[in-house]
DNA sequence: GTCTATATTCAGATAGAC
DNA sequence: GTCTATCTGAATATAGAC
């Protein structure tokens, strides 16, 4: 019940306003205005852009991460495992509105920190080894039919999931991520 | 031989940068440094940049839609010309330089004028159609294997080229396109 | 059709008082 | 830790000379 700190609530605006603006779109501006405080504090916690940048990617990869250990404990299945991701995609599409992070930063590449672009590198790593492990799971315990190559499926359906987020975001419409991933989806026993 | 034109230089100038870029990366200045000319030439051509973007849409959506229709009378069957417009994007991508100005336009989606969601929208149907139409000929001629939906194919396999130009660009790496895409071309029979 | 000059707004960032 | 005040640069855009 505690009050979130500032710098944490800094970062929620942050990875908001940049899954929602991009990189370029987000400015000091918005932050101190939904944070309630005036610009020129927000160095206080973060001294530039780039240094913010840093922080959230950092962030978002641990949280993420965290997400995908979990997923692998609370689903016996690789099928029921990927259908977790899956979902993790779907709850950040949010009908249309954001895209992951990864997604939004990569379409912004030219104009992030070089930091930035390795964490970005690290974080779609972290990513393809997880659903590779999903891939090869499912294929031995039935659970994901016709896999043949764990490593094929893994950087197709990253591909296919922020795929995904950027057509349901082009016309913010919810339907067409599922539409997007619903052959991926049958593929999933249940 | 003729010299282009300053307002075709523009517009080149500008899908190149949009497409780099983002909607929110490039500016007058970028033009005008590329083109040759001052910044406030610019706005005899393009009074402001919404109508640039409107322009540059509409140009985008009518040649893609040309080398759809030119796809479809280059090649018989529809696996030949569903691999011309994977190629298409392939080429698009230019080794993870580049996005497909749809994809990059979704992504800056909330900085968009009105009118460019909307062409984005019908850019977006236009491909959809035209893939859907691909996969139910190329089911029919046997030419791609496994196609029982071909509406569904068509959402997954624009969103998975998309994602794939993602994927190479957040890497600068051409290769992840080739990866994401494998299992789709495998599907087509040569 | 292109230029110089300028207006306006907003960006990220700093200094120093409280 | 937050504030006011300010700096610098860059953005889109306009006015008017050539």
């Amino acid at each position: 019940m505690a009050t979130i700190d500032t710098k944490t609530a800094l970062l929620n605006s942050a990875e908001n306003a940049a899954r929602t603006l991009g990189f370029d779109g987000f400015s000091y501006a918005d932050l101190a205005e939904d944070v309630g405080i005036r610009k020129a504090s927000i160095h206080h916690h973060f001294p530039s852009k780039a240094k913010l940048s840093v922080a959230l990617m950092q962030r978002y990869h641990e949280t993420f991460q965290a997400i995908c250990v979990q997923l692998e404990t609370s689903f016996e299945t690789g099928g029921a495992q990927l259908a977790g991701l899956i979902n993790q995609y779907k709850l950040g599409s949010d009908g249309g509105r954001r895209l992951c992070l990864c997604t939004s930063f990569s379409a912004s590449r030219d104009s992030l920190p070089p930091d930035v672009v390795e964490q970005l590198r690290l974080f779609r790593v972290m990513v393809m080894d997880w659903m590779t492990g999903a891939f090869e799971r499912g294929r031995d315990d039935g659970s994901i039919s016709g896999v043949t190559n764990p490593e094929l499926e893994a950087a197709s359906a990253l591909s296919l999931l922020e795929g995904a987020q950027l057509a349901a975001r082009a016309e913010e419409q919810p339907a067409l991520f599922d539409n997007a991933i619903a052959l991926l989806v049958m593929r999933i026993s249940h």
